[in-house]
DNA sequence: TCTGGGGTCCTAGGACCC
DNA sequence: TCTGGGGTCCTAGGACCC
């Protein structure tokens, strides 16, 4: 069996431990650049209010003082994750971290009372450790484990926890589950299964096998077995990511080729570390550029390019380099650059990488690897400390949050998040020791 | 006026090989 | 004019997730 554990509203949750006064009140959180809402309380749900609404669209109400907003804080969120994260980390045999505010619990060898038990034990330790309020789920499969949690959250007669463990209790939680609901079936997807009638799992899970086959194909096969208690979805994630991209939208448009720039360079080194702390190594660098696609009457150019690397890399000079020399063949004046962004992939282990090189320009690559991992050094002494938010493995890791103290001369450095707007964040609560540490 | 960021997997089609 | 067949690898793009 598999229990699947969901902070509710987690964004919201974390801001209101440390903010009660936000408590039962309609309240919202954004994304980066306070673009959209990217978090809401079951209040402001409740006002109709859409998860990816545009911020400038709900801003009247904060200003009539019907709704609470935040920008958010993932130094703070990350924390708070770790901490829950630990206690079911302590409580079961196997957890997989799926995201920030998710575990799956591998509850095997339990039998269904214990399970049961466990699960509202832990519903009621991580409130009152944490402060968080979760909701679990239980099943043979993940995906039912996802429709089980939906029920727990929903109802408060569950008291957090639903367990589905027989096929009639699956039958009818299928029954009351709309097909958009379901864990792997997307809103391109939805409108296919609506065109053929199938407007519930149970629909679904009628259809022949052929007939999923034919429309969606290997993923649809796997959603329509795991609906049925068929296991698909079994493997865990592997432990190290194929691809690391950092980007962002800038508050305003750029068209400056050496603002960009910067922007360019502090975004592969923020990769280059991600590397590094990871111990692994990129073969090729990306660059991409976008601009402002919800402004139609402007001149539209997304372009990419990559570069690839002879040997893998991860010193903050070679991804930078690669970087930029792949921003020099994309970029072109006289557009208005909302976005860019650099990706790193190819990643193979450091250790792999300096299994095979030989000759010449060995001893170069070693003292740049020796100079990252001094300014690494610095850097985590001074700077600004955040917690890897999404580790398929479960394992922790402590990332950097991009206020570094030191580094390569074309980055912008301390300027991270300038021009990302950030009007409504709290404190850090529970890291800010780092940050009075920083000043002084 | 204002519209996020970071991942994964799958598939179709092209390049290339024998 | 006629113009094979089968395999692998790589990549871009689509769909999905939180």
């Amino acid at each position: 069996m598999y229990a699947l554990v969901d902070c509710n509203n987690f964004f919201v949750s974390c801001e209101r431990v440390f903010q009660p006064q936000l408590e039962g009140r309609p309240v919202v959180v954004l994304s980066n650049n306070d673009g959209c809402v990217v978090a809401r309380s079951n209040e402001s749900k409740a006002m109709g209010i859409r998860m990816g609404t545009p911020f400038y669209q709900v801003k009247h109400l904060v200003e009539a003082g019907r709704l609470e907003v935040r920008s958010s804080n993932y130094i703070l969120y990350g924390d708070m994750s770790d901490r829950v994260m630990s206690i079911l980390a302590d409580a079961v045999p196997k957890i997989e971290i799926y995201s920030i505010d998710e575990a799956f619990l591998v509850m095997d060898g339990l039998d269904r009372e214990r399970i049961a038990d466990i699960c509202r034990k832990l519903v009621s330790k991580v409130r009152k450790w944490v402060g968080i309020p979760v909701s679990i789920g239980v099943a043979r499969t993940k995906t039912l484990a996802k429709i089980a949690s939906h029920f727990a959250k929903q109802y408060r007669g569950y008291r957090g926890v639903c367990v589905i463990d027989d096929d009639e209790k699956r039958m009818k939680a299928l029954s009351l589950t709309p097909i958009g609901d379901v864990w792997g079936v997307g809103r391109r997807n939805v409108v296919k299964m609506q065109e053929a009638g199938v407007r519930t799992a149970a629909d679904f899970v009628e259809r022949p096998e052929v007939w999923v086959d034919r429309h969606f194909a290997i993923p649809g096969v796997r959603t329509w077995k795991e609906l049925q208690g068929i296991v698909c979805h079994e493997e865990e994630l592997p432990d190290k990511r194929k691809s690391i991209c950092t980007s962002r939208s800038f508050a305003d448009m750029l068209t400056d080729s050496g603002e960009i720039e910067e922007k360019v360079a502090d975004f592969a080194a923020h990769c280059a570390r991600k590397l590094r702390e990871e111990g692994t190594a990129a073969a090729q660098v990306t660059t991409f550029l976008m601009t402002n696609r919800f402004r139609t009457d402007l001149a539209q150019y997304n372009p990419s390019a990559t570069v690839s690397l002879d040997v893998a890399a991860s010193s903050a000079q070679e991804i930078i380099s690669a970087a930029l020399k792949a921003f020099r063949m994309i970029y072109r004046p006289g557009y208005q650059y909302k976005k860019a962004g650099v990706i790193v992939d190819g990643i193979v282990d450091k250790d792999a990488v300096q299994g095979v090189i030989f000759g010449f320009d060995n001893t170069a690559r070693e003292r740049q690897d020796v100079l990252s991992s001094v300014m690494d050094a610095v850097n985590d002494s001074l700077g600004l400390m955040e917690r890897s938010p999404v580790r398929p493995s479960g394992r922790r890791r402590r990332h950097s949050s991009g206020t570094d103290v030191i580094g390569v001369a074309s980055q912008h450095l301390g300027h991270f998040a300038d021009g990302i707007r950030s009007e409504h964040r709290s404190r850090r609560y529970t890291t800010e020791f780092s940050e009075i540490l920083e000043i002084h």
